[in-house]
DNA sequence: TGCATTGTGGGGGATAGTGGGGTAAAGTGG
DNA sequence: CCACTTTACCCCACTATCCCCCACAATGCA
């Protein structure tokens, strides 16, 4: 399981240390990819392959949605395999759609890691913070 | 059954002492997270996959919620093993979000426990007994 | 009173995060 | 086919942080 905050640098050529407690798991190879809300999310080659390739499968590709949602993900994934330090290379595309510069916060997310600003990812979570409880009282509902 | 109060402190390493009788439910690993109303919440490692794992499992990551709350609740998440004397380091994000400084408080609330700033347990604590009172006059009243 | 256990403090080695230089490989133009 | 530039990877080095360990004070119990 993957959790936690981690604030690391991208330095000036644009790699990105992977959290030391995290480098077990991606160290036979990664796919970053765009995330959701202007994040970069990580996963190991197995998750991408039975998380994201799995439900893109079930969209028929003939579809609108389903052509969106397949170069959504595939056009914006990048394989990688980190170095001898635990680092990976971000590609410039990347870089941008997620609106990275230098300060960033590396969070897991139970089955993959998402990048995002540092400035960026506190907003996001002050709105989240407001919006958590709400959210909470209907998933317990639900349990009624 | 977890349960009771412990004044206990932070050191200048924010790391934070077990209370002597939970430790062997803990030895094997636990989770930290933010827990509501400004708390830290500390789980075994079990209990954190039957309880929260569990939850969040039935919500769609592809939804704008589900991706809220996994967010939510794996970035506060995390795992340590206690020291050999019991103490656990408590990231600085969540010490943050609980409020907490020097002084604090550990709570046994059945399934897990809860870290409190200590003057903020005794005010919520406070009230909590008044509205105690309160709905205990109310009780009273219908009997007469 | 003496011993054991618990909570707190702090030193020191190991590890992690970051920066930067050297070099090999790839791409480009002549 | 050969220079030249650019890119990316490996390695070394510095600093800060974390974690193991030892030590001591306070408490409880016999």
């Amino acid at each position: 399981m993957l959790s936690g905050e981690y604030e690391h640098t991208l330095d000036e050529k644009n790699r990105l240390t992977l959290p030391a407690r995290f480098r077990p798991g991606f160290a036979e190879g990664l796919v970053l990819t765009r995330g959701m809300d202007n994040s970069l999310s990580i996963f190991s080659k197995e998750e991408f392959s039975s998380v994201i390739e799995a439900r893109l499968s079930k969209l028929d590709p003939l579809s609108r949605e389903g052509r969106l949602m397949h170069r959504f993900y595939f056009s914006g994934a990048a394989e990688a395999v980190p170095d001898k330090q635990g680092r990976v290379m971000v590609p410039q595309a990347l870089l941008q759609s997620a609106g990275l510069e230098r300060e960033v916060i590396v969070v897991g997310v139970f089955d993959h890691l998402e990048v995002w600003d540092r400035a960026a990812w506190r907003e996001y979570m002050k709105k989240v913070e407001e919006s958590v409880e709400d959210a909470a009282e209907r998933l317990a509902a639900q349990h009624d």
